[in-house]
RNA sequence: GAGUCUGUAGCUCAGCAGGAUAGAGCAACGGCCUUCUAAGCCGUAGGUCGAGGGUUCGAAUCCCCCCAGGCUCGCCA
């Protein structure tokens, strides 16, 4: 379907065009007076400068030209130049009945569907996932449903960190601790156990305590340097450890990022980059665009018009080993192989944005990409506790996700059962469904490159721009349509129509804006848009719920028309919110 | 130091391809439940859009400069 502004605009094109000005100037906006009219054109007195005439008179004469436009109700122009419009209820009452027979709601889907690689620049193994990892889980896998709803083919990769120092550093760790486990044996040749010699408890001890020895024990951080070295070469004591850590991590991750409904198509990691690096290694020294700078292999990425020193991008370390621009590079090469993608999107912390550039400007320059390949950077910023510092636990410590969202389902229940009457195992589900969506409304709300605040007391209350003030008011709605339905009532072949009231009208202008607003939000990569666009749904619905008592009404058609409208409202708003990645629940 | 992002109501944030009177929510104050979930709705109050210049008929929005803060700046990821 047509997008309502289009359309609209199609008319005042026309209308410029009859009055002898160019088309280009008809665009229309929604309006910012709301009490003058529902659309508005702000062109004739852009088209003042190019034509040198009174931007009223052009107005003017363009209004005199609308006349016969089957959508408008009523136009004027209107001091220093604004055409204000008026649109036909009835046409309104039209549209959302085409949206309702719709597929999609009336969503058109791409021409030319587009391969995205989403890269969600993931968490490292070994290592609890902690707060920090929930932006990129969240921002990504809404990414992904509003890539997909469009259209695209998407192919999201958690994309691990398995293989860096850290690794050096838990073998290491390890090896210290229990040097007579057969790992460690260099003549050993035999199988090695099936069982890990450590949990992931343990792991996630190991990991950070061996990081820190490090800092202060040059000895002991070259061990780790030197074991990185060796497992990167196949030593193979140490990829059965590595084998270990892995497995453990990875069933460990899947059932974190269960809780939060997100999910990967791939489980790659920086591990499967591995065997393309030494072919890309060769290629970049045989076409002269890798060179030894300090020890060490790098690739030249300054451009002329840069106004700051950018750093050379590191194919190899001075000793040999590879480092994560290595990495990125050759995970280019394999997607580029495999999966030809259009663009690759990098839901990242912002903070890596010169790591990106580094490799996306090497990526081009040598070719391990074709030119048109899109490689884009999304960055996302800090969230942070109510203090304005990284969100941190009580004591000040890394607050890990597992018990964050425990807090927040508790508080959430806490909330639910001082509200309603609810069956034990009922209000537990109810509040892990309501407790996910305060989390994911409260982190996509925000624009995903700032830092924002997540203050737990204000996330959790139910009010103002929240998840759970979004699911209430489908579950109001919810409410009334099993009701109507309870009384004998059936919801088929309803239909909308023109309505005089001015909240069902306002209902009615919000329920449109559906498709261009999620076009414009993958456009901009802004999930934030969605939410802003529900909360103004779900208030303009709630306002029509206080002034309309629809199950009471006694005019049969206009209460089918209501009804009618509810549903669509309820479709949009959880079309919505599924693209968001969270659902709402029956009753709450 | 260089680069970059941010600065809008007491707090948290929208708005920023220039447009009419800068919007929400929270907090504060005042109304509305015998009737579809009051986790709601209606209203009051609260602003030199960091400061200063400039472009323009018109600037929170574009340009310049300054101030304040965050972040980044080769062998960790």
């Amino acid at each position: 379907m047509n997008k309502i502004l289009d359309i609209i605009g199609i008319e005042l094109e026309q209308a410029f065009a009859k009055a002898g000005y160019d088309k280009k100037y008809g665009k229309v906006t929604l309006s910012n007076r709301p009490d003058l009219c529902d659309y508005q054109c702000n062109g004739a007195m852009a088209a003042a400068k190019e034509y040198k005439k009174a931007p009223i008179i052009i107005a003017q004469s363009v209004v005199e030209n609308l006349a016969e436009a089957t959508c408008i109700d009523a136009v004027e122009a209107v001091n220093p130049g604004f055409i204000n419009l008026k649109i036909k209820v009835g046409f309104v009452a039209d549209y959302l009945n085409q949206m309702r027979t719709a597929e999609d709601l009336g969503i058109e889907k791409v021409k030319n569907p587009e391969t995205i690689v989403l890269d969600f620049g993931g968490p490292n193994v070994a290592k609890p996932l902690h707060v920090g990892h929930l932006r990129s889980a969240v921002i990504g896998e809404s990414l992904k449903r509003i890539s997909r709803y469009l259209g695209h083919k998407v192919i999201g990769d958690i994309h691990l960190g398995d293989w860096g120092f850290q690794m050096g550093l838990i073998i290491t760790e390890l090896k210290k601790r229990r040097p007579e486990l057969v790992y460690f044996e260099e003549s050993y040749e035999g199988k090695y156990p099936e069982e890990a010699p450590f949990t992931i408890e343990e792991l996630e001890e190991i990991y950070p305590t061996a990081s820190a020895y490090a800092k202060t024990d040059e000895d002991y951080k070259n061990e780790a340097l030197q074991a990185t070295y060796l497992l990167q070469n196949g030593q193979r004591g140490y990829t059965a450890i590595w084998n270990h850590i892995m497995r453990i991590s990875v069933a460990d991750l899947k059932k974190n990022y269960e809780n939060l409904q997100v999910t990967f198509d791939l489980w790659k990691g920086e591990a499967d980059a591995q065997k393309y690096i030494p072919d890309m290694v060769t290629r970049l020294k045989e076409d002269g665009h890798a060179h030894i700078d300090e020890g060490a292999l790098v690739v030249d990425v300054m451009e002329e018009s840069d106004t700051k020193e950018i750093p050379p991008c590191m194919i190899l370390k001075s000793d040999g080993a590879s480092l994560y621009d290595t990495t990125d590079l050759a995970t280019i090469v394999e997607r580029e192989e495999m999966y030809h993608p259009d663009r690759i999107i990098y839901v990242v912390d912002k903070r890596q944005e010169l790591h990106f550039v580094q490799v996306f400007r090497c990526a081009k320059k040598t070719n391990l990409v074709r030119p048109e390949t899109e490689l884009r950077f999304l960055g996302f910023g800090t969230m942070n506790g109510k203090d304005g510092k990284p969100f941190k636990t009580r004591d000040g410590g890394v607050m890990r996700l597992e018990s964050f969202i425990k807090d927040i389902n508790d508080e959430m229940y806490q909330k639910i059962t001082e509200n309603r009457e609810m069956p034990e195992e009922e209000a537990r589900d109810t509040a892990r469904i309501v407790g996910l969506a305060a989390i994911k409304y409260g982190d996509l709300s925000n624009q995903a490159s700032k830092d924002y605040v997540f203050d737990v007391g204000r996330f959790t209350s139910f009010e103002g721009n929240t998840g759970p003030y979004i699911l209430y008011t489908i579950v109001r709605i919810k409410s009334i349509l099993s009701k109507y339905q309870e009384s004998g009532k059936s919801i088929e072949y309803l239909e909308i129509k023109d309505s005089q009231i001015e909240s069902e009208k306002v209902l009615m202008l919000e329920a449109t804006k559906f498709n261009s607003v999620i076009e414009l939000a993958f456009e901009e990569i802004a999930p934030h848009k969605i939410c802003a666009y529900i909360y103004d749904l779900a208030n303009a619905c709630n306002r029509f719920y206080h002034e309309t008592k629809i199950l009471a009404e006694t005019d049969e058609v206009r209460q089918k028309s209501n009804i009618a409208l509810l549903i669509l409202t309820r479709d949009i708003l959880e079309t919505c919110i599924d693209l968001l990645g969270f659902k709402a629940p029956e009753r709450m």
